[in-house]
DNA sequence: CGGTATCCGTGCGGATACTG
DNA sequence: CAGTATCCGCACGGATACCG
């Protein structure tokens, strides 16, 4: 496949390959359910603690959360502060490289506020029109 | 959990609480790995017919590209012909929804070529570092 | 060629139990 | 409270076979 849709100066080259490859592993794991929801939830309100973060993300599992959060942290995204205290308590919170991806991402959400109802339109026609599609326009 | 990270004056009230289902459930759908590289494709390419699109999006399996753009295109962000030859020829191409959306798209893209190395870096101290982090960083 | 139907492996991810 | 470990279902997705 070829690198992206817009790929100024970047790819082509061999010596590059794998850049292709990291950058659409990268893509693969922010393109992720939970990673999105996460982050969406970290720059809506800040630094949080585990728990918080839990019913922020509605219907996130712990096993996943914490998942996540382990990747976004290795990825640079999030730092995690644990609290020498007890019971323990552990904060999360964007870092600036998580916080530049966090706009990108709100441009996708804020796209998907716009087009919505356009898409829900579309899926309903789709859902029954359908047939009569191509081939006979009714008008 | 609450809608996303920027809503100026969308959700909140009760009655557009589906509002943010449905936009979620959209979020979901676009956060999919071959969607992206699909209309990544096809934003690159324009037209183009099924088996190309099939070798232009590497390691996508027949069934997963043809539920991937029915997909697509019942979200009106492709559109689907058929020529009534045979061999059946099938053309897809984005929608001006669906290049709207690639916009958005490409700017992860380009988020991610930017900081990939940053992110890769990042990676590799968290990979081994790890143990030395808060409690006594080697410096 | 483009697409559907079927079979089937596997890994994602939820639920539960347990630890520090 | 935060996290790991374990078990396990199930749906995602690949491979194959077949149709128009």
């Amino acid at each position: 496949m070829d690198t992206n849709c817009c790929d100024g100066a970047s790819a082509h080259d061999n010596p590059q390959k794998r850049t292709d490859d990291l950058a659409r592993n990268i893509i693969e794991q922010i393109a992720d359910k939970w990673t999105i929801l996460v982050i969406d939830a970290l720059g809506t309100h800040g630094e949080m603690r585990f728990s918080r973060l839990r019913d922020m993300v509605e219907g996130v599992s712990q096993k996943m959360l914490t998942k996540t959060l382990r990747q976004l942290e290795r990825d640079g995204l999030v730092t995690r502060y644990v609290h020498p205290v007890i019971p323990p308590r552990v904060d999360y919170q964007l870092t600036p490289l998580g916080r530049s991806l966090l706009d990108k991402i709100c441009g996708i959400w804020d796209w998907v506020e716009v087009h919505m109802s356009e898409m829900e339109k579309a899926r309903h026609e789709f859902d029954h029109g359908e047939k009569a599609a191509r081939s006979s326009a009714s008008a």
